[in-house]
DNA sequence: GATGAATGAGCCTTCATTCAT
DNA sequence: AATGAATGAAGGCTCATTCAT
């Protein structure tokens, strides 16, 4: 099909391809790699940090394309625009969350040293998924089908966790249902005020809300 | 809102046709109002009740000024361009802030009780100035300047108020200077977790919210 | 409101002001200047212009503005968008079509002379017309909705004007009804074949394609 | 679409598990078919489908390629692009065209049934060819270098063979050089005018479009 | 001073084309 | 040779800002 071409309809082709002459040898090779999954996972990963950092709208998926070092066509193909990114930023999210509380943080000896340690644990895992809750925490105050999904995420599937391990305490016993529910939920709430909104929204030195982490979880267990 | 629109006629009818030639001249002025503070309130209330409901980004000059029934240049005029009704929203209210604790909650008869109610009503205040956290956390994950205001919103002024009213009663001779400031601070955190964070972001169920702020409140306060 | 903005928010403004400096004078006065019925007609010609020479998809609302001289915006608030220009350019076309059989062409003296002329008359038009019809042929053809506009503004309106006068003449009377009509849409077919589908569309030289249309009209009307 | 396609399975299943671990060689050929002309035509087929249906440039090459069942490339492959589509397209029509005048219709008894049967014949090819006249036609009002070619493929071929089997006729003698030339080009026009034109653009039931050739054709024709 | 029409930079998205597989 | 993932230029459109009225 090549020669045949008798009829000629005048200048054709409208883009003309790039040369992209002087190209590094380097460089080619870095281009154009068939890697699905990790451009997807960088184009996660650079959408996370530019939204926590700048905010949603104000990301361009420009600036997402060239963080991910890829193509911003991209983005439309895998996820379907813009928008797509933050359904798969919770998808990422949800299936890093596979470790358990039982995996890492030993039991304290006692009840109130349990506590508080998972207070603690709660306030650090806060702070290290930071970018997250800086994403969602802004678009749940305007999209209220957001809100259960950071409710989750957040509160829901610790709360029974940390009831079940309080629970094998016997000074636990001295506990009604609805304190222990709400010492359960205290994890959560804890975690996320001393360990996000305090250095985060607040503008609190992170060292000083960990301590009133502490003193306040201190402060919930303790009784004369 | 006090001093101004004075006037209000519900949904600014504009442009009624009027035969008396005479009136023309206060027909006019009625058009163009020159009611800068006026028209300054209106701008703050439409910009703040659209950047609760949108988000800052997505909320456009053009709704703000059509809210706000007067003109998109005003904005620029009056605020220096969108970025300016942020300060102005700040500004604003800062000055309805006036309304001191001690004029609205009679103390208690306990220490316990008081500070009960101190977080109940905080936990309300936080509710009422919903759109104003619903604007600015937002901003303060993105803007570390903006923490510091919000810091002194939400916290700062209230401890040493709240300090104050404690340190009147006996039982709390038992609290420890730190126990004493992690309480006052509580009353702003509870405030901020129960009243705002949540019904707004979490999506929980608000009278719920409120009982869990009673119940965690009572058990940081209660010493057997 | 100026000097209130103790609060300071960090770099605001994102989209810094085009100075444009060194304008010249002239350019500044042409520029801006509020005429929304010229705008829009420099719009509506120089999309009929545009689409005319390249094609409706091949032309960018970029190209519009620059060849009506003015901002690309304008064109999605004047017209909805690219495509709502091209309802636009029917509006206009038909606005302009009050010009009557009539009022330009004077009765000749006998039948076969009457549609000669008239048959020439409206070869003449359609190659006037030759831009409107070259951005809606094409489109007739891939939108059904379009086929109408196109064949009122094209046939229907003519047909019975052209009857009428033709009814004047007494050699008519040898004419059946069907003769007559077939007669009257055949000025509005060979106006469409020899006015615009050869010099256009088949490439036949004009003056070449109006003495083939003389020809046919008098072999349709002279008998022996 | 004569000799290829020989295994047509409806729609072509793609990749049904078979046991046979010897089948697989003949699988991988079935699935990659060595069949360069195959693709080509059923490329050319997609292509032409669409263009007539959606026009050309608002048709995607993807879509041409789902249509085809084959992979996007072939088209730059192939044809050298999606413009390339367009030579072979016409190419692909001028090759089926071999069809003769005078192996289809069989001459008439007078010139005056014969010129009539031409036409109507004209106006049922021009309709078979509706698709081809849908594409080239608006490309021709945009690209002059395409007029030549629509030029020949509706006319310039058939006048000679329709003048020939016109001259034969005795009556034909009454007729001079240039209505006979005239009547020839006319079977021409009217097949495109009421084949396609008509019922394609502007929207005319197609039997009535046959009457009116047919009334029209007489017209021309009939002498008293 | 107030208005809102006009501006145009920059956004998200599409899609022809390229090229690693 | 065939595939379709990756690319990125360019498109239509939005909207903060400017400025003639």
């Amino acid at each position: 099909m090549n020669s045949l071409n008798p009829v000629s309809f005048g200048p054709q082709s409208r883009r003309i391809a790039t040369a992209k002459p002087g190209a590094v040898a380097l460089q080619v090779q870095a281009r154009r790699k068939r890697d699905r999954a990790g451009k997807q996972q960088a184009l996660i990963q650079a959408a996370l940090r530019l939204f926590a950092t700048k905010g949603y709208e104000a990301t361009t998926t420009r600036e997402i394309a060239a963080s991910a070092n890829c193509a911003e066509g991209l983005i439309h193909r895998y996820f379907g625009g813009k928008a797509g990114l933050l359904p798969a930023l919770v998808e990422d999210q949800i299936s890093k969350e596979v470790v358990d509380l039982g995996h890492r943080v030993q039991p304290a000896p006692t009840m109130e040293e349990e506590f508080i340690q998972l207070v603690v644990w709660e306030v650090e895992r806060m702070w290290e998924n930071r970018e997250y809750l800086g994403v969602f925490i802004p678009r749940a105050i305007v999209d209220p089908s957001v809100r259960n999904v950071l409710h989750r995420a957040v509160l829901s599937i610790r709360v029974e966790a940390v009831a079940k391990r309080l629970r094998r305490y016997k000074g636990g016993a001295s506990l009604s249902e609805d304190e222990l529910a709400a010492l359960s939920e205290s994890v959560g709430v804890l975690g996320l005020v001393f360990g996000f909104m305090r250095p985060m929204v607040l503008g609190q030195d992170r060292s000083r809300a960990k301590e009133m982490a502490a003193i306040t979880a201190r402060m919930l267990i303790q009784r004369r």
